[in-house]
RNA sequence: UCCGUAGUAGCUCAAUUGGCAGAGCGGGCGGCUGUUAACCGCUAGGUUCUUGGUUCAAGUCCAAGCUACGGAGCCA
């Protein structure tokens, strides 16, 4: 048997007999000629069985295969610039094929289908070119980030997926039976970030995280991944460099790795292209100064009613949409009120109605991609603070203790992935971007 | 949870005023030596979301429910 390889590296074969193993995508015949579009996971090909150049029962196979049927091909490689797949440009001449499994009727076909179908199918989606497409570069977002902190001196530190206490008060947890008591998954690693840092430095942690809350939008998911970076002895406006840095490698990554996926998608280059830093920075007060005249200038009046806000709300989706499309690039807002901020934000000197916080809306729509903060370091606030939002001071014990034992400014953030692939990637929903969304209503497949 | 829209073949959809259940794709069979979601011929394929009601007659009208989609709230 010739030599295995990835369809991703068919043009060093040129010339040379390989095999490839993989899934028939699509097929169409002419007669004595077939074209099997050949996927390996790695890339596709277009693989030509010609009558006269095999024997007759391979040609019959070659003649039959269904879509999704799982071969293994034999032939030599050369350059055609009529033959499609990824890279494309080279095909294979088959001259054996083994049939490993003959598919049954697929379900999805190349035509249009509803969202309810292709969820149901998910496990099959993830097949098709689009869903590839997004996941890798999924996975490329993933791998610049975690590369980029790991350069900057950030260690991963992994947090407990099962907490003791929620992580914030306000999102809905779900609940757990931990051997007759409750505990619950959790919605963030950020407090044990905090008493990470302490011991690191600087940390990020990665993982999943859980929101039992009754949304039904295009931004949220009930099972989403957070990458959480925290640093001791951090000001917000040195969180606010990392943030910005952290993105731009991202996106640049992206545009450097993943052309052909962007090409698959359909992106806009040039959108992506303006992500560059510096991004802007407006307080909370501009935001809703800002969206006090937009609101204002408005003709129509249910948008005006939208748009409508007053000092101390919490921005909606339709606001946080209208102040991102002022920029062609993230922008960051500032010291939000503290009233409708975590209970550890740390609140401005001289006017602590608002806080050191800052979010982080993605433009075109996608809203708010990250949200970060200095952390209140005086006990005696923090304590004030749990009190008052009527947080079990027992579950919280071990927190303040890192108040007592050398406590420092530092400031953290977390960056919902699913939201910066379907910003990156300029999709309708976060449902494409994670393999099997956790959905209100699905949990299936 | 609220507002709006929809549910008909495996899929995407059509069906006039309430009057015989249709097409394309996909599947099967046959044809074709350069296809790109090929093309041509033949063919199989239906609990019209569920329950109840009105009517000589319901995919179509009425009521309730279920499910999905879009939006809002909440959030990353």
């Amino acid at each position: 048997m010739s030599t295995v390889i990835q369809i991703k590296d068919i043009a060093e074969h040129e010339g040379q007999e390989v095999t490839l193993r993989g899934w028939v995508h699509r097929r169409t015949g002419k007669g004595r000629l077939q074209f099997i579009l050949l996927r390996d996971g790695s890339g596709q090909a277009q693989c030509v069985a010609f009558k006269r150049e095999l024997d007759a029962a391979q040609f019959e196979i070659a003649r039959g295969l269904s879509q999704e049927s799982a071969v293994v091909i034999q032939g030599e490689v050369r350059a055609d610039e009529r033959a499609p797949g990824f890279p494309g440009g080279y095909e294979i001449g088959i001259k054996r094929l083994e049939l490993l499994q003959q598919a049954a009727e697929y379900p999805i076909s190349p035509k249009e289908h509803g969202t309810e179908f292709l969820m149901n199918h998910r496990h099959l989606w993830l097949r098709s070119n689009r869903q590839w497409a997004i996941l890798r570069i999924r996975a490329t977002i993933i791998k610049a980030m975690r590369d980029w902190l790991d350069d900057q001196g950030f260690l991963l530190v992994d947090t407990p997926i099962i907490s003791p206490a929620a992580g914030e008060e306000t999102t809905t947890l779900f609940e757990l039976d931990y051997f007759g008591e409750s505990a619950y998954l959790a919605q963030t690693g950020q407090l044990y970030n905090e008493a990470n840092i302490m011991a690191f430095g600087k940390v990020y942690c990665f993982g999943p995280t859980f929101r039992a809350e009754k949304s039904k939008t295009r931004r949220h998911l009930i099972e989403f991944w957070m990458l959480e970076p925290e640093i001791a002895f951090c000001s917000l406006e040195e969180l606010m460099q990392i943030e910005e840095q952290l993105v731009v490698y991202a996106v640049e990554q992206v545009l450097t790795q993943r052309q052909q996926e962007l090409a698959i998608i359909g992106r806009s280059l040039e959108k992506l292209e303006a992500i560059q830093a510096p991004f802007a920075r407006i307080t909370y007060d501009e935001a809703v100064a800002r969206l006090q005249a937009l609101s204002s200038e408005c003709d129509d009046p249910a948008l005006r009613a939208e748009l409508s806000i007053e000092w101390g709300e919490d921005f909606g989706s339709p606001q946080e949409t209208a102040l991102a499309d002022s920029f062609d690039r993230p922008v960051f807002v500032t010291h939000y009120p503290s009233a409708i901020k975590a209970f550890y934000m740390t609140p401005l000197e001289g006017r602590p109605e608002v806080c050191r916080s800052v979010d982080l809306l993605a433009p075109e729509g996608y809203g708010e991609i990250i949200g970060g903060s200095e952390r209140i370091h005086d006990l005696a606030l923090l304590e004030r603070n749990i009190e008052a939002m009527g947080l079990g001071r027992e579950a919280y014990e071990w927190y303040l203790d890192l108040r007592k034992f050398g406590s420092v400014p530092h400031a953290g953030f977390g960056i919902g992935i699913e939201r910066t692939v379907a910003w990156i990637c300029g999709l309708s929903h976060v449902r494409e971007t994670i393999p099997y969304a956790r959905l209100l209503n699905r949990k299936y497949p």
